[in-house]
DNA sequence: AGCACGCCGACT
DNA sequence: GTCGGCGTGCTC
C-alpha cells in the first residue's frame, strides 16, 4: 500500500503546473489511486482545492514535515478499483492510469497545461466557459461615489480609486474585464466590498437543454452497402488491426444503421461503445433508434444535465450497467472498462474541435484512446472534412461509400442563381426570380421550404448613416452587437451600454443598427406571400429554453410552410415534407478570411442542399450567389465531394495549409502590446536558431487584436511534421519556464493551438 | 489562484 | 514611528 500520491492541483496556472506530494491518510490507502480526485490543503493558508492523483509512492524526496496529508477523496472517477473482474484483460485495474495516460498524451499534443487536460479527461466537464459569471456592481449613490473617490485620492489609494472611478462611468462591469484590465487584486474588491461601496454577483449562466419531442420509426433491414462496411469495420475490430474508418455517406443513405449494426456486433463481445453527435444535433430520432437496439443499456450525455446526474452517468458506465453512450465530444471520456468503438457522427462539424485549452480534435484523441484499448473509430459525414478525406486518401483511414438513399430517392437538382445578373436585369429583391417562382410553386401546391443565410452571427452592428463611425467595444477590436431591449453588447467581454441616441462622433441622430438578416427576409416573404405560414429560427428567436426544438417540431408537423433561418437549420433534421431549399447568400461564409472558407462554404451548401427531397418527392435547391464561377459553389451545386477536395487539396498543398501539412499558430498575449510585439519576435528568433529551416509567418496582430485590453499577436509555424511542431512548442515553454526561473520574463501568456480551425 | 512578506507614503 | 496599501514570491 503506497504511502504517497503526486497530484496535480486543479489551477490553470503554469508555475504550478507540476506534482506535489501529499501523504495518504491510514483510511484511504486502498482507493486513493491515480485518476482520483481529492481535496487537498494547499499553500500557506492551506485553501482546500481540488487535485488530480497521477501516481502513486512509497517515500518522497522531501522531509516528512513539509508534506501535507490528503484532505478528502471525492470521487474514485477513473479508480478502476472495483471495475469489471474479467480476467485476463490487459487494461484492468489500472484504468485510472489509462485516463491519466491520456491527459499527459493531450498536454504534450496540444501544450496545455496538465490541470487542464486532466480536469478536461477526469471530470467530462465542459472545461473553459466557467458555469458561473461574476460581475462587479456599485452600491453606492454617484454622489457618495464621487465623495469617496475624493477621499482615494487623497489617500493616494490608487487602485480603489482606479476601480471606483471606472464603475462610476459603468456601474456594472464583469469581474474578470475589471480585474485585469485596472490591475486590481482580488483583495482590493474583497476590501471595498467589504466596506459597502460595492457588490459582486454571480450569476448562473444559462445552457439551452434540448427537449425532445415524439416520434416513431421502424426497424430497418440493412442494404448490402450497409451491411459490407459493418462487416468490415468489426473484422478489423476482430483481428485487432483496429484504426479509423471514413464513412462518406450521402444525407439519407443511413448512416446511423451502420453505427448501430458496428455497435451491435461489439457489444456483443463484451466492450462498449461512445457515440458522438455534434454539439445541437442531438435528435430525438436518432436517439429512439438506439433506444430500440440497446432499451437501457444506452444512456445520453447532453448539456441540460447537471453536474451530479453527468457524474450518475459515468458512474453508471463506470460499472458496466450500460453499453453505449450517447452525447457531444465531451462524452468521449466517458470511463467505460473495455471501450470496444467510438463513433464521431458528421464528422466535419466545428464542435468537435475543442475551442478552449486543451485545442483538441476529437478524431484524433478518439483514435489514440482506441490505438491504447484496441478499440476502432468510426468517422461518419456526407461532406468529411479535408483532413479526414486525405487522410483517407493517403491510407491512414480506410475509406467506405454509401452513395444510395435508402428511400430511392433521387439527388435534388440544383440550381445556381447569379445575383449580379438578377441585378443586371432590374431584380433588387432578396429573391432570385428562380427561387420566387420555385417558391410560388411550393406554396401553390402546399409544399415545405427552407430559406437559409449562412451568415455568422445573428445581432447586427451599429453605425451612423450620416458619418459611417461604428460602435465598437472600448477593450476589445471589435464592434458591439444590438440586442434585444436597446442594448449593446461586446461578444469577446460582455461589456454593454446603451444604444446612442445620437453618434458620439458627429452628433447626427441616424445611427441605426443592421438588422438584416433573418427577420429582413421575413418581413419581406410576409409582404409578397401574407397568406404564407413562417417560422424563423436564429439565436434571437432561439434565445429561451427549448425554443429551438418547438419551432423545429412545429415544422416537421408541417405547420408552416417556409422556415427562414441561419445556418443552424440545415444541421441534423429530418424533414420529409421540404421539397425546395434555397441558400440566399452562399458567398458570405467565402469572406471569413481564414484558408478553410472554402471548405466550410462547400460543407453548409451541400448540407443545405441534403435537406432537400428527403420524403418520397424530389427536391430542388436555389444557391444564390454573387460568384457562380467559385469553385466551392460550382462543387456544392454538382454535389461533388471528391471534385472538391481535389481542387481544394491544390491549394493547400500549395502554402503547405493542413492537411497538405501542419500549421501551429502560437498566440502571445499581453496588456503590453510592445511587450507582446517584441516577445513574438523573440519566439520567432528562437525558433529560426533552434530549429532552423522553419517555414515562420508572422509574428502579425491577431484579426482581433485586443480582447479584454490584452493585445494579441500569431506565430504561424508551417511544417510537414506534427512532432517537429511539438519540438517547438516545447522548445518555447521549456525557454519561458527557464528565463522565468532567471525572473526576466515579460507579462506575456502563450496559447498553442495545433492545425487551427478558425481564424485568430 | 491566494496569501504572507516587505517596502513606501500619510496620519497620530 | 506605525498603520495600511500595493507589488513580489511561494505553495508538496
Amino acid at each position: 500500500m503506497k504511502k504517497y500520491a503526486l497530484i496535480i492541483i486543479d489551477i490553470a496556472y503554469t508555475k504550478l503546473d507540476r506534482p506535489f506530494t501529499y501523504r495518504i491518510p491510514q483510511g484511504m490507502r486502498d482507493r486513493v489511486v491515480p485518476g482520483s480526485i481529492v481535496t487537498v490543503p494547499f499553500g500557506r493558508a492551506n485553501t482546500l482545492r481540488k487535485g488530480y492523483v497521477i501516481g502513486l509512492s512509497d517515500r518522497s524526496e522531501l522531509p516528512d514535515a513539509q508534506i501535507k496529508e490528503i484532505a478528502e477523496l471525492q470521487a474514485a472517477d477513473r479508480s478502476g478499483a472495483c471495475a469489471a473482474e474479467t480476467a485476463g484483460s490487459r487494461e484492468d485495474g489500472a484504468d485510472g492510469d489509462f485516463w491519466v495516460g491520456i491527459a499527459a498524451w493531450m498536454s504534450e499534443r496540444y501544450g496545455s497545461t496538465m490541470a487542464v487536460a486532466l480536469r478536461t479527461v477526469l471530470s467530462s466537464g465542459k472545461p473553459g466557459k466557467p458555469a458561473v459569471h461574476r460581475e462587479i456592481e456599485l452600491r453606492v449613490s454617484m454622489e457618495d461615489a464621487a465623495a469617496l473617490l475624493e477621499a482615494f485620492e487623497k489617500k493616494h489609494q490608487v487602485a480603489r480609486a482606479r476601480l471606483l472611478r471606472e464603475l462610476m462611468k459603468t456601474p456594472r462591469q464583469p469581474y474578470a474585464l475589471v480585474v485585469s484590465k485596472l490591475h486590481i487584486q482580488a483583495s482590493t474588491v474583497r476590501a471595498m466590498r467589504a466596506k459597502g461601496i460595492l457588490e459582486v454577483t454571480e450569476e448562473q449562466v444559462l445552457r439551452n437543454p434540448v427537449s425532445l419531442g415524439e416520434v416513431r420509426e421502424d426497424r430497418k433491414q440493412l442494404s448490402p452497402q450497409q451491411q459490407e462496411i459493418a462487416d468490415a469495420v468489426v473484422r478489423d475490430f476482430d483481428t485487432g488491426r483496429g484504426g479509423v474508418s471514413l464513412i462518406r455517406g450521402i444525407t439519407g443513405s443511413g448512416k446511423t444503421e451502420v453505427y448501430i449494426a458496428i455497435i451491435r456486433e461489439i457489444v456483443a463481445r463484451g466492450r462498449q461503445a461512445v457515440m458522438l453527435i455534434p454539439e445541437i444535433a442531438l435528435t430525438y430520432q436518432t436517439l429512439l433508434r438506439f433506444y430500440q437496439y440497446f432499451g437501457d443499456r444506452v444512456s445520453v450525455m447532453n448539456s441540460s444535465l447537471s453536474e451530479s446526474e453527468k457524474a450518475d452517468q459515468r458512474e453508471r458506465a463506470r460499472r458496466g450497467e450500460i453499453d453505449v453512450i450517447i452525447g457531444p465530444r465531451s462524452a468521449l471520456f466517458t470511463p467505460f472498462p473495455h471501450i470496444g468503438v467510438i463513433v464521431i457522427d458528421e464528422e466535419h462539424e466545428s464542435s468537435y474541435k475543442n475551442e478552449s485549452m486543451p485545442k483538441y480534435r476529437t478524431a484524433d484523441v478518439a483514435a489514440e484512446i482506441a490505438r491504447r484499448k484496441g478499440a476502432v473509430v468510426v468517422l461518419g459525414s456526407a461532406t468529411p472534412s479535408l483532413v479526414s478525406y486525405e487522410r483517407a486518401r493517403r491510407g491512414e483511414y480506410r475509406l467506405y461509400e454509401l452513395d444510395r438513399r435508402l428511400t430511392g430517392g433521387t439527388l435534388p437538382q440544383v440550381y445556381v442563381a447569379d445575383l449580379r445578373e438578377e441585378l443586371r436585369s432590374g431584380n433588387r429583391s432578396i429573391l432570385s426570380r428562380k427561387l420566387a417562382s420555385l417558391l410560388e410553386d411550393r406554396l401553390e401546391k402546399g409544399e415545405q421550404s427552407m430559406l437559409f443565410l449562412n451568415r455568422r452571427g445573428t445581432a447586427g452592428f451599429v453605425s451612423c448613416r450620416s458619418c459611417g463611425h461604428v460602435m465598437k467595444c472600448p477593450h476589445c477590436d471589435v464592434s458591439l452587437s444590438l440586442h434585444r431591449g436597446g442594448r449593446l453588447t461586446c461578444h469577446y467581454c460582455g461589456y454593454t451600454e446603451r444604444m446612442p441616441e445620437r453618434c458620439p462622433e458627429c452628433g447626427s441622430p441616424y445611427i441605426s443598427g443592421f438588422r438584416a438578416g433573418t427577420e429582413q427576409v421575413e418581413a419581406y416573404l410576409h409582404k409578397v406571400w401574407p397568406q404564407a405560414r413562417i417560422l424563423r429560427l436564429d439565436a434571437d428567436t432561439t434565445s429561451r429554453k427549448g425554443s429551438y426544438e418547438k419551432i423545429l417540431s412545429a415544422f416537421a408537423n408541417e405547420e408552416a410552410d417556409i422556415l427562414v433561418g441561419t445556418q443552424m437549420i440545415v444541421k441534423g433534421h429530418d424533414f420529409p415534407g421540404v421539397t425546395l431549399v434555397g441558400a440566399l447568400l452562399a458567398d458570405l461564409s467565402l469572406y471569413a478570411g481564414d484558408y478553410r472558407s472554402a471548405e466550410r462554404t462547400f460543407q453548409l451548401l451541400t448540407q443545405a442542399a441534403g435537406r432537400a427531397g428527403r420524403g418520397t418527392r424530389p427536391g430542388e435547391v436555389v444557391i444564390q450567389t454573387y460568384q457562380p464561377e467559385h469553385y466551392a459553389i460550382r462543387y456544392a451545386a454538382a454535389q461533388d465531394h471528391q471534385g472538391f477536395c481535389g481542387e481544394e487539396m491544390l491549394y493547400r498543398s500549395a502554402l503547405l495549409y493542413p492537411p497538405a501539412g501542419h500549421m501551429l499558430a502560437v498566440q502571445i498575449q499581453s496588456e503590453q502590446e510592445d511587450a507582446a510585439l517584441s516577445e513574438a519576435g523573440r519566439a520567432r528568433e528562437l525558433l529560426s536558431a533552434k530549429e532552423g529551416n522553419l517555414f515562420l509567418i508572422g509574428p502579425a496582430a491577431a484579426q482581433i487584436s485586443r480582447i479584454r485590453d490584452t493585445y494579441r499577436f500569431v506565430l504561424y509555424i508551417k511544417d510537414t511534421d506534427y512532432d517537429r511542431l511539438i519540438r517547438c512548442k516545447d522548445l518555447l515553454e521549456a525557454d519561458l519556464a527557464e528565463r522565468g526561473a532567471a525572473g526576466g520574463v515579460p507579462p506575456v501568456n502563450y496559447q498553442f493551438d495545433f492545425d487551427p480551425e478558425s481564424p485568430y
